[in-house]
Parts: structure tokens; sequence; C-alpha cells
DNA sequence: CCGACTTTGTGCACACGTTCACAAGCGGTA
DNA sequence: TACCGCTTGTGAACGTGTGCACAAAGTCGG
């Protein structure tokens, strides 16, 4: 988060007058770096719908239809495509298949990226014998323990290794990305083993914050963190529930007591 | 995402002369419907952190520690905190306890919210069995499976229920939080009878996007979407890496080709 | 070939979230 | 009590992301 900054000096967002001579050259580069977050974890998901309508043996689309399936509206579709170029018709839509292939490339799924994944209790068995990660390009290649009872057996067709080969496996298998689903005590040791081995992209699911080195790109998922942010929206919800009540049932400013917030 | 804009009107977010009379009371209200979703899945991971504290026996903390521990920047963490009421001492710190007391309340936490899992397949056993959710006042009370062999049978101490009975077993089990982790094809159709079982929460794994009426909250955990947003990192990191090396070694404006990007 | 209709791509304005920088306030000390 | 140093709390500037509304650009029917 800190060399980011490094070669680009102020981005510029809008690419003026870079019209279209070049299709796909070093401007794709400058564009992806433009990228918001927000809209590529949302590209990610119109790759899933379209693969889908893909199989449908659905051909073109437009941006309402297909911003209807994704659950987001049109004109932040349509601004999100807008990034990685423009392929769409006017007065059509889009080409399915060209968009697939357009949003795999700058998602960078071009290239095959191998999982490990480290701590095979239960979250770790359900990821490796989990069917989405290969069908979409994220072939599981090594899963690592430290149990010796673990060490041998296979789970979801690959071999446990006992974590101390850590670093030889992912170097041999080539692994780009580790996945940790050790309890939380053992998971920044086997973070920092992940990034001695060269693992530059890692997906947590410890509840811990991980110290990573600038060059390493660290995804949470924490389950209870997304638990506690529901419970704030029913809270929420109940509170203005409540106070919506208040507001037609007592006139007096001061009352509203004890029903929902507990001092 | 619509009614969201019912009753506020411009929301004030700066409480001017609200100074200290009404430590308690509807403002509490007032306040919550102001803070940012970013802020709240913030305030998850501090009440962790503190949450650590207090087992360690720490009593004070700094922003400037507490941030640190947390993976963010301290004016930040003084900012979150301030959208939940102004419980520092200045010169020293915060009381870590009084802290936790009140990021719990504003999370909503001093309630208990029942979770049903349904889907019982390799990421359900996962979640039936995951020490994370009890321990954080979580308490999976129900599974379901549409799977005949598996009712009946404990997963964790609970056993599971046949998918049919889920609206009743979630009434009479005071479920607030439903959980899927079914196959893609079947979470739309069970997401609708959760809520017609009057769940208003609800966490879903499946990668499909869900439809519900608005005053049901969905968040969504997708691994391959998560993947794929590490995947464009690499990409992303690799074209840097070349267009550098490509800026150091040529100097035509119209080369590095082959290298990175695959048209 | 032309005009009407449809849908994209995007400039612009607004809202949200982050960061900065500093006044206000508190504890410790003489 | 008066001062000094430290840390909070927050106004204000900034940057990022979202939504609107429309011109540009294409298809289709005649």
């Amino acid at each position: 988060m800190a060399v980011k900054r490094g070669a680009g000096d102020e981005v510029v967002t809008t690419t003026p007058a870079t019209a279209a001579p070049d299709l796909d050259g070093p401007a794709v580069r400058e564009r992806a770096r433009a990228i918001p977050e927000a809209a590529v974890a949302r590209l990610a998901v119109y790759l899933r719908v379209l693969s889908g309508m893909v199989d449908g043996g659905v051909t073109t689309i437009s941006s309402e239809e297909l911003s209807a399936a994704a659950g987001v509206n049109s004109a932040k579709l349509r601004k999100d495509l807008s990034y990685i170029g423009s392929y769409g018709t006017r007065g059509v839509g889009y080409d399915v298949e060209v968009l697939v292939s357009h949003i795999e490339r700058i998602l960078g799924l071009t290239r095959k990226h191998s999982v490990a994944v480290v701590g095979i209790g239960n979250l770790g068995h359900a990821l490796a014998n989990y069917g989405g990660f290969p069908s979409r390009g994220f072939p599981v290649v090594a899963l690592f323990d430290v149990d010796d009872d673990l060490t041998g057996v296979p789970v979801g067709g690959i071999p446990v290794s006992h974590i101390d080969e850590i670093e030889q496996v992912c170097a041999s298998r080539e692994v780009s990305i580790g996945v940790i689903a050790t309890p939380p005590p053992a998971a920044q040791a086997v973070c920092d083993r992940l990034v001695s081995a060269g693992v530059q992209c890692i997906l947590n699911f410890a509840p811990v914050v991980l110290q990573v080195p600038d060059h390493v790109e660290v995804r949470k998922v924490d389950l209870a963190v997304e638990m506690q942010i529901l419970s704030f929206h029913v809270a929420r919800r109940a509170d203005e529930a409540s106070a919506e009540q208040a507001a037609n049932g007592m006139v007096n400013g001061v009352g509203v007591e004890g029903v929902v917030i507990r001092p």
C-alpha cells in the first residue's frame, strides 16, 4: 500500500485522446491501473453471469439485462465495462463471448493460478474439495498441515504435505495464491512462510490482521465480521422501527425507553 | 437499498451542539444511521483486537497502538470511533473495556443472533463446526439439507433437519441469520424460503446473485470472486514490472510485445 | 438511401469515504 | 495553581466511486 504510488504520479482516470488506434498495447496496462477496486469485484460477478449465459446459448446481451442479472444498475455496469474498453455495439448490446474473453484478460485469467491451502481442518477440507476453484481456473495443487497424522493422506485427490515442506513444494508446483485456513495463532507464521516461499497473493480465513510486505496482496474473509455487519443492520432496523413507532405513539420528546436500547 | 432514504432526508453527519446531555437516548439511533458501511466492518475488527487485549490484561490503549494492531491508520480509527461517540480520554487513550462494550452495543451484539445453516455439504459441515461463531455471540441453532440420508444425523452437536421444516424450525428457534451453503442452483429457492420464514439477514456462500425484498439484508462471500481479484492484482503487477523493464530496455514507443499480454 | 429507434459510452455533478492538521482537553509536575 | 506534553476529536480538503442524462453510433424497416 505504499509502493503503489511509485511510477504513475497523479493517475489520470480520463484517458482523453487515446481514441482507438492501439487496441491492445501498452494502453491496457495504463488502463488496468485505473480500474477501481470495486469495479474489479463486480467484473468478476459479470464474468460469472456471462459464463452462465454462454452455457445457456445466449450470444448477445444488453447492459440492461446483464445489470439486472448481476444485481447492479445499468449505468454502473456500462461504466465498469468502459474501464476495460469499448466492446459493445450501440443499438444492439454486447457479444457475450467477446465480453467474457476481455474480462478474463483484464482479470488475468489467461494464466492459471495454482492454489495452496494451508490448514486442513474443517474449512481446509471444504476448500480442498470445493469444486468452484478448479472450474474457474484456480486449481488446488498443494495442501499443508502441521499434524503428522494428516500428512500423506489425500484430501480431494491431493496428498497433504507437512508444513515444513512449504517452501520447496510451493516453488516446484508454482503456487501463486496461498489460502490460510489455520487457527488464528498460527496464521501470521504461516503467512510469513508463504511469503518467503514466493507467494504473492494470500486469501486469509483466519480472524487475524496479517502483516505482510508491500509487494504481497492480502484479502481476508472473516465470517464473524460478516455476521456482525448483519447484526448491525438488524439493530439499526429495529431502532428505526421502534423510533417510528415512538413517533406515532408518544408525542413527548423524552420517551422511548427500554424497548430496544439497553445502556 | 431503496427504502433507506425513507425518513432521514439529508442526514447531518455533524452533530454540532449535541454536547453531552443525552448520553444514551434517541441520539444513538440517529448516529447509527450515519455510520458508513466501511466503518462498521472496521469496528468489528477493532472489537476482535480489543477482545484479545482484554484477555491480555490491557486496560488502556491509544489510537496509535490500536490502529497498528488493526492494520489501519490512526486518523481513520479515531474517526470510526467518533461515529459511535466520544469515549476516549485526551492525553491518555481509550479504556479497553468501555470501548468493547460500546462497540458491542452499536453492532447490536447485546442481543444473541441465532444462526441457521442451509446445505450441509463440505462447507456447511465446516460452518456448523466452526468455533468462531458461538464464541462471538452467534450460536448455530439449526441445520438444514434436502438429503434424507443426512436428516437426523447430528453435525457439530445439532441434528440436521429436512429443508421442508425450515419455516417452522426457524420460527420456533428464533433464527435471525440464515447462512446459505447450498449448490448454486438451489440458492435462490432456499433464500426465498428463509425470507418467508421471517429471516431478515442472509449470508450467502453460493456464487449466485440473490433477489430479495428490500427489508432483507444480504451479504455474500464468493471465494471465486476473491481469487479473481487477487488474480487481477497479480496481472497488474506483472504488467507494471514488464512495463518498467521495457521502459529501461527499449526506447521506441511501440515495443513490449508477447511477454505479458496475450490478446 | 434515409429516417426512426435502440443502446452504448461518457461528461458532469453529487455523495461517500479518507486523510490531514490542529484546537480542545486531560494528566502529570513543579 | 499554572504550565507542559500528549492524545483525542473533528472541521475541512481531497480523492474515489456512483448515478444521471444525453450525444454518438449503430441497426432495422421502408
